[in-house]
DNA sequence: AGATTTGGTCAATTTCGTTGACTAACTGGC
DNA sequence: GCCAGTTAGTCAACGAAATTGACCAAATCT
């Protein structure tokens, strides 16, 4: 049997599978959150976390990372500081930039996150074997990074 | 050098990919669509065209397919039907139910978008290969198919 | 110094889905 | 055959979140 590709019966489209690959991970990531106290995260936060780790991060860089305008980004931002996140500094260089950076507590949520995200991880390890999440890391990769290496905007809005 | 899975660089997380690629496809399907002239498109058109192809489809059941509630559901497909790509229609078995079918218009922009979605998709196989792609769609089935092979809904919105 | 670009905010609007209340039509018991 | 409950769907009001547009202040260019 190898007529698989053609024509007739080829599956689920991929734009389905990733739009449920990813609703499903980020539900699950905010459900294993709340069950752990963590009540008013908002699926965006994660992305702004992680960025904020490796480095402070501006509002602008914030843009180039999650594809929405500078202002409901400064929203985004402004928000999470209110729950206690972030904390926006100053530059001496540039008075302009306000960069983002992770308060005690924002580490103590991005600790969660990248626990629950691992066990994820390690449920689609068991589905299709870690080398399986591998594979499909790197296929996802290899199609979506630009020259460079670097990754297009996220934003999955709809 | 194999030291890539431990730890420090796990590569980007899963959920991030998922929704870039995603998004990629749909944003390139939509900017093909407007090419060709196709300009009122909104992101959910697609998956109730297919929907409707393989079969009449009532709101409910789009309600399961897309994950959100009946009313957006209704309103979408009021949209549609205004737009003229769907038409209610009535059963003689049962006065409530009002199936959703295509209409030439519906039909015609629907093999639009198997069109691109080929093109799309042979960009994906360039990238990883046929071969690639069909592991990519069979491993994330694997994952994210519930018993019985059912997906649950769409629905990325964030 | 003046012009332009860059980082960011404020305010108004729009888009889109949700909650809530409701109607009409089909089923199940008796 | 009729009443209770369920199912399909709509109407209307609300809410969350992003967008467009106008704007400001600090840096950079010349």
């Amino acid at each position: 049997m190898d007529g698989v590709t053609d024509g007739a019966a080829p599956g689920p489209p991929l734009a389905r599978l990733f739009a449920i690959a990813y609703r499903s991970l980020i539900d699950d990531l905010h459900a294993a959150l709340r069950t752990r106290g963590w009540d008013d995260v908002r699926p965006a936060y994660g992305f702004v976390l992680l960025a904020a780790r490796d480095g402070s991060t501006t509002v602008t860089e914030l843009v180039d990372l999650l594809g929405f305008t500078k202002q409901a980004a400064s929203k985004l931002v402004d928000a999470m500081a209110a729950a206690g996140y972030v904390r926006r500094e100053a530059t001496a260089a540039d008075a302009r930039r306000r960069p983002v950076v992770l308060t005690a507590r924002g580490r103590t949520l991005l600790a969660a996150v990248e626990d629950v995200y691992r066990d994820l991880e390690a449920r689609w390890a068991a589905a299709i074997g870690p080398d399986g999440v591998e594979r499909l890391r790197a296929d996802l990769v290899a199609v979506l990074a630009g020259p460079g290496g670097t990754l297009p905007p996220v934003r999955p809005t709809w």
